[in-house]
DNA sequence: CTGAAAGCGCTTACAG
DNA sequence: CTGAAAGCGCTTACAG
């Protein structure tokens, strides 16, 4: 249907071979020819066939792309981060995505049997793409993990995220710069690495810091909107935690109504530290102090390693593995911790 | 790199020919032979190429998505849709968005080059697909608008989309029969159709209703969020509306709030309709009644309009249009008016 | 400077 | 029942 370089070889009078050199090779054709051909070629609305390029040279200028496209902002963002970088190359991406219904084995076939050049992926929870990894990588094709790092096959899959420890480490440090001595952490369970990443450098920088300890919660995914019932049970122990961190953003929320109902007056007696979640914290009042992810910056970067990978054509090199240090927003949630506080150290 | 026939032809000391036979057509191949064949052919993973089938048939099985991408809930929704119906189809989405640097043209190109077979887009205000669109209608190659209709090349471009007049009617006729006879639009003007026929429809239906009168204000899309001083307007006529229709469910929250400044109970007071937003009218105290749109369902009758047309092979044929009603979503903003209205109403 | 030939991986009539 | 040949659209040595 679409117009070919033998259409235009006839109308041109001139061989196949020679209307591709015309296109292809610089001083391969004389000037007069070539542009004869050109300009027929651009008559006819030629458009080079790119799957012939992608069986000849075995590259297709196409990534597979397998994310949950669930409609949040942080996705949606690392998304855009890939396709820049993507597009940006002459790399083009094929957007798959979990779904109930269709077998995650079928998904990764759809790109292995369209020679994609390479995979991106960002393993959640609920995906189980990582079982069938092993698919591509059989095959040579180079796996990028993005934002949460795969379980499995890990061998050689690049990855790219958040540096959650050390965003933990930033958050208690500061707390315990604005003088907190008892701190807490809220988490949430059931929701893979980045969750216990967080914690783990919250805890691991508080143990470290004289005279200061610190407890942590465990409240289930589920119920992290609805249910303020763990923050509450966080706020009555006694003595009480003068500095919270919330391993993700609307855990603050729960905090912050626990809080009010309590009593309790943010940040007079209680600091909050939370992690990404921009749009909430910015909404919260007062304003959520948090460490911002890089989404735009971890989906370029991730791309970045896939296109080098393909470039090197050796998807069995060293693994790559890149940390984005999260940023600290400075809002209204912080402060020194109450002078008087609900009991009374003795140590003072 | 991969498995070819070619190398299970090898192994299995047959030819090519035979190995693609035992592969495809049923009943051609010795069964003996065929099973030797696909055991060898599973052995070695093979994966079919197709790339070639592509070539030879003239279908890649691949569409092209070109949308935001942006990050909101309804546009992912969209997604979703397209991509169950697509994948279950055996096709494959290459999605592509916007992007300041990278020119549309190039956008649409990449999607030729590889031979897409049909290609979805959503024509938002910011994204300029449609003065390119004529590079793939030109070429036969169907596209199907999805949300938002195309203003240019419409001549044989499907769409589906939400029925915002009849959604208008619907918000109109509710609060008509509420017993509300001084009635508003709240709306924004700078993004593109569905907010002007959700208003037309409103306004249409108002103006049939005996002794029901309809005013409408435009508010700046830049506004939409923080600015209150359009619905305080609204609300300082006199006589002051006691129904208003807003066309998008954020400037609802303009209206609540400038309700509110004004000592004005929503619904006691102040009837409000929305229209989509879901997360929004649901949080909004007291819950916003609103006309709930089918962002999944579109994409999916989005995706099979183009399946269609890629298979019937007749990208010119009458032009499909389907307008999915919105579902009206009843929560607590809607009453009847006020006994007493600010102004006393003479004809009592 | 241009063309004929071989090849990429596969399918499909057509022979045998 | 199986294979050789031609062809899909293109590129790339190799001749002339």
């Amino acid at each position: 249907m679409a117009t070919t370089l033998k259409d235009i070889a006839e109308r041109a009078q001139v061989s196949v071979a020679t209307v591709s050199m015309a296109m292809g090779s610089p001083g391969r054709i004389a000037e007069a020819t070539r542009r004869r051909v050109l300009q027929i070629a651009d008559e006819m609305g030629y458009r080079p066939n790119m799957l012939v390029r992608g069986i000849q040279k075995g590259r297709t200028m196409s990534v597979g792309v397998l994310m949950g496209f669930a409609g949040d902002l942080y996705e949606a963002r690392i998304f855009q981060g890939m396709h820049h970088t993507l597009v940006k190359a002459g790399y083009v991406p094929i957007a798959l995505m979990p779904s109930e219904d269709i077998p995650i084995l079928d998904q990764i076939h759809a790109l292995l049997d369209r020679r994609v050049d390479g995979i991106l992926l960002r393993p959640t929870g609920m995906a189980m793409w990582e079982k069938h990894l092993h698919e591509a990588l059989d095959r040579k094709i180079p796996v990028v993990s993005v934002d949460t790092e795969t379980q499995a096959e890990t061998h050689h899959v690049d990855f790219v995220g958040t540096h959650d420890v050390k965003g933990g480490r930033l958050a208690a440090r500061a707390l315990l710069e604005a003088g907190h001595r008892r701190l807490a952490v809220l988490t949430t369970g059931d929701f893979a690495q980045p969750m216990y990443f967080r914690r783990e450098g919250f805890e691991a920088e508080v143990s470290q810091a004289a005279g200061a300890n610190c407890v942590s919660m465990i409240q289930p995914w589920a119920e992290v909107l609805d249910d303020d019932s763990v923050a509450r049970q966080l706020l009555s122990l006694s003595p009480r935690p003068t500095g919270v961190f919330v391993t993700i953003g609307r855990l603050a929320e729960c905090v912050y109504r626990a809080a009010a109902e309590m009593g309790l007056r943010v940040p007079e007696d209680l600091s909050v530290v939370g992690f990404g979640d921009e749009r909430i914290a910015s909404r919260l009042t007062p304003g959520l102090t948090t460490l911002r992810q890089q989404p735009r910056q971890i989906g370029q970067l991730g791309a970045q390693l896939l296109l080098d990978r393909i470039r090197r054509g050796e998807p069995r090199g060293e693994r790559q593995r890149i940390l984005i240090e999260p940023e600290w927003i400075a809002r209204e949630s912080v402060s020194s911790p109450p002078p008087n506080p609900s009991r009374p150290a003795p140590e003072n």
